[in-house]
RNA sequence: GACCCUAUCGUCCAGCCGGCCUAGGACACCAGCCUUUCACGCUGGUGACGCGGGUUCGAAUCCCGCUGGGGUCGCCA
């Protein structure tokens, strides 16, 4: 009788997580794997899990954790367990775990499967700076591999900064048994003695990572394909722990229309933007399920229902899709034409005519009309997507500057709200007076220029009052967008 | 650069356990029909197996090489 390899996986019961990290706005492409993961949990009936992943300090955002909750709620997906909803396995939030990080990291060292490294930031962009040049081997030299352990523990009893690393084998090979890319061989002088847990004691992606999926019990890691490469180091820890391997499985990538890896620079890649644009949720969701994967026969919308019940590895392709606007616009238009009247009502007045959002665009505009009925196309704007410049193109200008150069200009200017926390009128002002300052163009073009870009009109309520109700997502696009308008002389659309 | 992944219309997919493929569907594009307008809808069209070697009676389908694309090389995830 032949084994079959995934008879032994099979026999546990399916436990699957999404795993995002709360540093920003909610990602189309946790979604998307969000997608996979929660539709493969269901159609064999198993459990989906909502773990955040925020050992990195620096970077964690307080209010992302809580978009992540709404946006994936919002596209329709639910999990069975979560920090906010609990389950058996907490807590699901990573830097709630830190004693057991600290714990596992001990074992490793105990067993000799990791070590303390006490090497200082310097002298690591030292041996790094001279791998560069000397075009030798990469990685970190190993330095304080072989430090004894008395010393390790008594320079650590000291108080002295250390991280944990790996101990990497030396000779051999790690094999990735990957369910839809087959066996992926690695020879471990590729791999690194990767730090397991950082100088600040939380633990390093790797470690967490690994650690949370063997004491959650996931059965089935699914996850986007920019993690195969480490994904040899997460099989070595699970040998130095003894423990079983989840089965593997990458998804391809959502890509920008160069095919480069999806980035904001490139396309909207913030759920708030589909959402502030007009794009109905289930139609998102539709989508991305479009993108690696096919239904079996030609049907192109379908339910999540559907999808989960016909759902099988076998129809995935692993050529990176590149995420196309045009034709999620396609789709979501067959949403909107198969809703009745009174869906499509509450749809619109629940989305961007909300009470609330009124109650942000009113303050704008009230001294500006006579009455109730210049209120539609005065504010127009803040209920579209992408603008239509055509009649304006005379005022996306700037005097004795080349009209690409004014477009990459306006770039910078995202560049520096990017850079930004938040998102507030005191915010965008105080980034447009530095950017004309540094741009050498007087406030006035400047302004205008955002003015035109962001409204499409040469005439609009205060500049930043307007920014600031337009939002971060719809702002960044128009004037991604706009930019491209002016540096291609107003041929892109 | 090293390692790894990947490769069918501009884009998303089907086909890939070899013949039924003069390669199918969808988006976009073009043309026509419908129509007081616009849109929807309908009909048709343009358009791809990256290249070179094998294997085979026969290859988009299997094997090898090349090339292209992508990802990863952090005390970020």
């Amino acid at each position: 009788m032949l084994q079959d390899p995934t008879m032994t996986t099979a026999a546990r019961p399916v436990r699957v997580r999404i795993a995002p990290s709360p540093t920003g706005d909610p990602h189309v492409g946790t979604a998307y794997i969000a997608l996979f993961n929660y539709v493969f949990a269901k159609h064999v009936g198993g459990t989906f899990i909502l773990r955040i992943e925020d050992t990195d300090q620096t970077r964690a955002r307080a209010d992302s954790e809580q978009m992540i909750y709404d946006a994936l709620r919002w596209v329709g997906l639910s999990w069975d367990e979560g920090p906010d909803v609990g389950g058996p396995f907490g807590p699901y939030r990573q830097s709630e775990r830190g004693p057991i990080y600290a714990e596992h990291a001990r074992i490793l060292i105990d067993n000799g499967r990791a070590y303390r490294c006490f090497c200082t930031a310097e002298r690591l962009a030292a041996v790094r700076a001279r791998q560069q040049l000397e075009k030798t081997g990469h990685g970190y030299d190993r330095h304080c591999r072989s430090l004894p352990r008395e010393e390790s523990d008594a320079r650590a009893a000291a108080g002295e900064a250390f991280v944990v690393r790996l101990a990497a084998p030396l000779t051999g090979n790690v094999v990735v048994q990957d369910k839809l890319r087959g066996d992926v061989t690695i020879d471990v002088g590729q791999i690194d003695d990767q730090v397991l847990l950082k100088s600040d004691g939380m633990p390093t992606y790797h470690l967490a990572n690994v650690v949370d999926d063997h004491l959650m019990e996931i059965s089935h890691v699914i996850r986007a394909e920019e993690w195969i490469s480490s994904t040899p180091k997460h099989v070595l820890l699970y040998q130095a722990f003894g423990w079983q391997e989840p089965q593997w499985l990458h998804m391809p990538l959502l890509r920008n229309a160069d095919k480069s890896k999806i980035s904001k620079r490139k396309n909207p890649v913030s759920i708030n933007y589909y959402r502030d644009a007009g794009i109905l949720p289930h139609a998102l969701l539709n989508f991305l399920a479009l993108m690696g994967w096919s239904f079996g026969d030609d049907r192109e919308k379908f339910t999540l229902a559907e999808m989960i019940e016909v759902f099988s590895w076998e129809r995935i392709s692993l050529g990176g899709p590149v995420f196309n606007l045009e034709k999620l616009t396609w789709l979501n238009e067959k949403y909107i034409h198969d809703l009745d009247y009174g869906q499509l009502a509450d749809a619109f007045l629940g989305w961007r005519m909300r009470r609330e959002h009124w109650m942000q665009i009113l303050p704008l505009v009230r001294e500006r009309i006579k009455k109730l009925d210049e209120i539609i196309p005065m504010t127009e704007y803040f209920f579209s997507g992408d603008l239509d410049y055509s009649a304006v193109l005379g005022d996306l200008v700037v005097p004795e500057v080349a009209p690409a150069d004014v477009g990459k200009g306006l770039l910078a200017y995202v560049e520096r709200f990017e850079a930004r926390e938040g998102w507030s009128a005191a915010m965008l002002e105080e980034e447009a007076r530095a950017w004309c300052e540094a741009l050498g163009w007087k406030p006035k073009h400047g302004f205008m220029l955002l003015r035109v870009g962001s409204t499409g009109r040469k005439a609009s309520p205060p500049l930043f009052e307007t920014m600031a109700v337009l939002g971060k997502e719809i702002t960044r696009r128009r004037l991604r967008r706009v930019a491209e308008v002016i540096a291609s002389g107003g041929k892109v659309k």
